[in-house]
DNA sequence: AGAATAGTGTCTGTAAGACAGTATTTG
DNA sequence: CAAATACTGTCTTACAGACACTATTCT
């Protein structure tokens, strides 16, 4: 009458972290190059296995301290899923993992110190063509578009941004993860009406021979509404 | 130079399932009752424990047949996400669950064989203010709130639908879900003017005196563009 | 002045919400 | 016929997208 003391076994977990930020305009994925078997060498996401008595958020909010030296408690940290196929550790498998997703501003990675293994900045395009370790390709995957649906329904985006910003940073942040050109005057319109999205702090940064663009910090709201619609009609 | 193999550890690993139904127009959630140690006696979320070389999907679709007899290939079944604080079991820091989210058309339970332990469909706001067993009651509002939020951007309220449903039976899945009245005439031209949210079978359901409604099934999309707006303006 | 970037005004089409009205059935 | 339920038409308002225009700086 107890069949799950039969069934029940013990698996390994991970946590890994799909680190986004733009940088030249472009979206980027942190990888790291893997030091161990299996896949020693190859590029990989950060990440690590759970300990002692931590939860998965803390994991991956203490790889992420290590791997980038960012707080995470400043930065965005969501939950992408798990990934538990019995093949996708070749030596084990009963390995699991809890993807993550990290949004931050453009920091200087702290390639010294810490746990950093070849810790570096890929292009999300060039990084999606690569074979990563494991099912770090699908994983990357699901967590581009995770940020590609939020930024549509929440104000996450400001996550990229350090703590103040332009409307123009904001909307490079929408046109890098989405991968299309939006309309300058309407997307200010848009933002700077939302309720919460962005408060302006009085402060303005000189541009290259330019109007000065206003600087604003995030607001209070999370969701976003309405949505920043990614076009419906002009067809992705 | 390997800190990793010290930190490791096996924990163990649960799927939990918030399967919801609509039953006399109100959302129902499927609780049982625990038979083990530890919350033994208590309601809970059904369950179970990932075995073999199951993927956590795989775990998650056969608790759903031995509980409720669905296949699982037939209904929508997603991931909620992980729960992994030590504190979640009162005996083991080290069991976490993946939660997944079941939708379900009302079916009868068949509390005959398999592995049923007095398994019953709950009102959700009733089960709300239940104390179950773990952290099943966060699981569960996340798990609601997350078909809350689907319903919105895709077409899976027609998975709470028969193989065959009228637009009124899916305005009372929507209705049921988000605990608000829809206006009639608006809620039928939005549905069937959406692209493949549902294609009409030609049949005719008669109501109670009254002219009989067109039948549909579930078309193609499972994106829902533009998305079923719950109320912007109109406050919650 | 001219170039460059930020931001506003205005117009048009589409979609949401309100609700009046029509259609098809039962009793 | 009345009652009941399904469905359609139409009006108003809000928002997305296009784009002409104004504002503020640098050289």
């Amino acid at each position: 009458m107890s069949p799950q003391r039969r069934a029940r076994q013990k698996v390994t977990v991970t946590a890994d972290l799909v680190i986004l930020t733009i940088r030249a305009d472009r979206l980027n994925v942190l990888l790291v190059e893997r030091a161990n078997e299996p896949f020693a060498g190859k590029p990989a996401l950060p990440g690590g296995f759970l300990r002692g008595r931590e939860s998965l958020d803390e994991t991956a909010a203490r790889e992420l301290a290590e791997e980038t030296g960012m707080d995470a408690a400043r930065l965005h940290l969501e939950q992408i899923g798990v990934y538990s196929d019995p093949d996708r550790d070749p030596r084990d498998p009963r390995v699991i993992t809890c993807a993550y997703l990290a949004i931050a501003p453009d920091l200087p990675l702290p390639t010294a110190g810490s746990d950093a293994r070849a810790a570096r900045w890929v292009p999300v395009a060039e990084a999606e063509r690569v074979r990563l370790a494991f099912d770090h390709g699908d994983i990357l995957r699901d967590g581009v578009e995770l940020a590609r649906d939020k930024l549509q329904f929440t104000t996450v985006a400001t996550a990229f941004c350090g703590d103040e910003f332009t409307i123009g940073d904001l909307r490079a942040v929408y046109e890098a993860v989405w991968g299309v050109a939006l309309d300058k005057p309407n997307f200010h319109r848009k933002v700077t009406d939302a309720d919460g999205f962005v408060v302006a702090t009085g402060g303005k940064r000189p541009t290259a021979g330019g109007r000065p663009a206003a600087l604003y910090r995030a607001g209070g709201a999370t969701v976003l509404s309405p949505p920043m619609m990614r076009s419906r009609r002009t067809g992705e």
